[in-house]
DNA sequence: TTGAAAGCGCTAACAT
DNA sequence: ATGTTAGCGCTTTCAA
């Protein structure tokens, strides 16, 4: 800035009024700058800027389990849709749903920063962010509540979601219906195997534990454990995959086996609709966590200081036919 | 930091020297100050810190397309593995292919000092760039080289996929392979259509120019393109889909019409292999096309001043069925 | 082993 | 309408 102010011939404050868009330049002046300006492409230093307002840098972190799954970038599309209007970067890391990793990426974010934290936790315990909470930085949960701290955040109504699957199951002849869950310490898994044992209950139908099985982390596991549950003496007639990796997974073992189990999975995905048997799933708009997340953070940034608010997105049942074959 | 040192009662040279693992620290001394950090929750400001040492900000920047597209989303957890090594982190944009977009997100990346910029170039000059180059921020292109200024870029082998792609169907006995594309102002979109052509000449077969049609940016179009192909008084027997958009929206237009219609698409996808007619498909591996840009980029930003390099990633075709099914 | 002072690029507050 | 000075939080340089 000191060079364009030279270049300009100018003092260094008039070329920050230009920069700043600020009244009081002449205009004659003003072009003068913006000529040694772009002559020299100059660039306005942000970190500087930044510091010395106080202030912080106009991004905002977001944690999330992994990129390339369609579920989380769907996230990550729609922080960035709400973010954008105002001029706001996001830098997004992927936690692999390892808690180091997670707090090691909010501990990079705080570090540079940045305005506000959205998080996908994969911890048990976040104490450990209470420092930054209260050094001002602020923290919206999504998909999963914090462990331990009291903070904004976006869900799904896994309950009602999973619930619904199972019931529209039972209302096609199932009485064996398998659940096939994520790991047994994630948030959504826990509701989702409620919702699953609520439905079964209110239709008085027995809960064979045998059928359900957790811990099925990515497609892989899930196809695995999908062949162990046809191999049983009594094989389920139904299966629920609890989200979009496990219902692939099922998918695969389910159509290279070609026995006729019915499936009702949660989450939607793309190409649900072409499969040999079209895919019956529990869906909602996953972008739409993330703009309501970044919207809440945003609401708190401008300075809303409420209380902790728990914001349920609804979601819908989607016949598309392999949730509606009979036992 | 000045609390800390308050707090610990040295000086705040003395905290500097352990926030930064320095040596010459008395360990009483050390643990004095370790004890006050973490009482106080201080964060070293990274802003201050790259700003004095004249560096940058420990970022990267990422512009492509949308995360939200399997493709793109797959770039960016390449990089993100990339630049985790090295505590890195990645702020990534999506400029929805406008070059406006495009500009003012490098823009804001570059006012925030990130170290370098990997960008998937959707305008077609790029000269705005050539003020921070020279200002020493570094740039790598991702899928498709730059306008009008020399650059790092990594590219598929797009020529060679979609040649291979259609003497795959000319191999199973088509002769009226319809083209669809992206809008021709892409690369990929000219280079795939250039590979289309030299295997239908290399076969000695008529190129029909209604059986091309470029343009279809999304799968919405992509099925109106189809329906227009089907339509056609004299339909093509098989088609080629040169990205993944375009794929899916082909394959829902051709399993409405029921019509057997052979198909290779560009690009491949999850569930390919579950479709009523598995999918053939050219494929490759979409994180990588991020990890070497990224590393590549890691080179230069370590002061490799070489030549511009252009790394070419091989593809291959996949055969799954819907490629054969005969005309 | 520790500390004091200067300055990175910018803006806020106060001159002129 | 324009310029001067101080200082954001840190590291670098030099001194004790």
């Amino acid at each position: 800035m000191a060079d364009v102010a030279r270049a300009a011939g100018v003092s260094l404050k008039t070329v920050s009024r230009v920069v700043n868009e600020e009244s009081g330049v002449r205009p004659e002046t003003a072009a003068l700058v913006q000529e040694a300006i772009a002559r020299l492409g100059f660039r306005r230093n942000d970190m500087a800027r930044a510091l010395r307002r106080g202030q912080r840098s106009r991004t905002v972190g977001l944690v999330i389990e992994d990129v390339s799954n369609p579920f989380y970038s769907a996230i990550t599309r729609g922080v960035e849709e709400v973010a954008r209007r105002g001029g706001t970067l996001v830098i997004a890391g992927s936690s692999d749903e390892d808690a180091d990793r997670e707090r090691e990426l909010v501990h990079l974010l705080c570090e540079r920063r940045v305005e506000g934290l959205l998080i996908v936790p994969a911890g048990a315990d976040h104490r450990y962010l209470l420092p930054e909470l209260e050094h001002g930085t602020r923290a919206v949960f999504i998909d999963r509540p914090p462990g331990l701290i009291e903070a904004d955040v976006v869900l799904l109504d896994n309950l009602g979601g999973a619930r619904r699957a199972v019931e529209h199951l039972l209302a096609h002849g199932h009485r064996r219906i398998a659940l096939i869950g994520d790991e047994p310490s994630i948030f959504t898994t826990v509701e989702r195997a409620r919702g699953y044992r609520q439905a079964l209950e209110a239709a008085g139908a027995r809960i064979d534990e045998s059928l359900i099985r957790l811990g099925a982390h990515d497609a892989e596991a899930a196809a695995r454990t999908t062949r162990e549950l046809l191999a049983l003496p009594e094989p389920p007639t139904a299966v629920f995959s609890a989200n979009n990796r496990i219902t692939v997974g099922a998918l695969a073992a389910l159509s290279a086996s070609g026995e006729p189990v019915a499936l009702v999975g949660f989450d939607d995905f793309e190409l649900a609709e072409l499969l040999a048997l079209p895919t019956t799933v529990v869906a909602y708009d996953p972008a739409e966590l993330g703009r309501q997340a970044a919207e809440l953070l945003s609401r708190r940034l401008a300075g809303d200081h409420g209380p902790p608010e728990r914001v349920v997105l609804p979601t819908s049942l989607v016949a598309r036919g392999s949730g509606e074959v009979r036992p």
